[in-house]
DNA sequence: GGAAATATGTCAACACTGCTGACCAATAAA
DNA sequence: TTTATTGGTCAGCAGTGTTGACATATTTCC
């Protein structure tokens, strides 16, 4: 494929590292557009989108959690989660409570009928999940972890470390 | 946080592979979302989305695609991909040309401006990438790939990996 | 107690990116 | 020559992000 000449121009390591790091970057858009498949077909039913789903499912995991905090997870504005988090309290998959300390938060908590949404939804994520973990063994698992966990934001990672350890 | 009896009712391996199967989950979204800032701040410079960048992606990783196969990757409509593709093919970053067997294709290429544009958007993700990977080791880069893999939707899993390959 | 900061909500407008449906043209294959 | 394939286009709609401007309730600080 390339000359040896290619050798000496270019330092080999640097090159095949170039073109794992491309095939890194392809795999993780592949495998989170087919991760996202499942929940999107659901979604469809409700006439909902994923921006709900990532409502409903952070909410379900986070119960009680702030508007605050819920906007830190998902990075968007208040403007656009107000948007679909008035429908998911309007047609009660969620509910709001008055913090009992700051009584200007609105703590989110889910209904039943949010919790059994939630699950129809994390079904067929975890089904997937289940059969990679599965194949893959322990090992991999373990890896797959690592090399996410480097590609977060340096400065937030410990704070999205403990969230996922709180349970 | 779970009394005895719990693990009773639900065995204590399924109970906890469950949890694990949700952070896995979310590590995902995490890791997606953070990978996908760099890129996104890069393409309001040139009043672009990640549509446009998707189309500048695989199209500069794959030299003379047809439209049918770019649609095959993308999973998006041909009016969605034609939105997006005629702009970048009016503001020459992407070239089209007519198949030489099939004179009904139109294959894309990147010009100079699109390839320097791949290289811009590139850059901060590949060097993402780069980080994590020399901070986790070979060994978990490994187990990365082989998860991510199996993430895949297993009926395209073997088109995909042929697809990485070509290169 | 009163001013300032904080947590949340709301209205309006806009941009990007999916979708469906309906057609059309050029070219290839049967 | 009919039929299928490849690609393009117009129109409209839905979902989700953005900015900007305000409004309300509550807490904190001086």
């Amino acid at each position: 494929m390339r000359a040896m000449s290619d050798l000496q121009a270019r330092p080999y390591q640097l090159f095949l590292r170039d073109e794992e790091l491309l095939k890194g970057i392809e795999l993780l858009f592949y495998a989170y557009r087919d991760f996202t498949s499942d929940p999107d077909e659901i979604l469809r039913k409700y006439r909902f989108g994923r921006a709900h789903h990532r409502v409903v499912h952070f909410v379900g995991r986070n119960p009680g959690i702030s508007v605050a905090a819920l906007l830190g997870i998902l990075k968007i504005t208040k403007q656009s989660l107000s948007r679909v988090l008035s429908q998911l309290v309007e047609q009660e998959f969620v509910r709001q409570e008055k913090g009992a300390q700051d009584r200007r938060q609105r703590l989110l908590y889910l209904t039943d009928k949010g919790e059994a949404l939630f699950k129809e939804l994390s079904g067929p994520q975890r089904a997937r999940v289940a059969r990679a973990y599965r194949e893959a063994g322990a090992e991999a698992v373990a890896g797959y972890r690592k090399v996410l966990i480097g590609l977060l934001n340096a400065a937030e990672r410990d704070g999205i470390l403990r969230a996922l350890d709180k349970s």
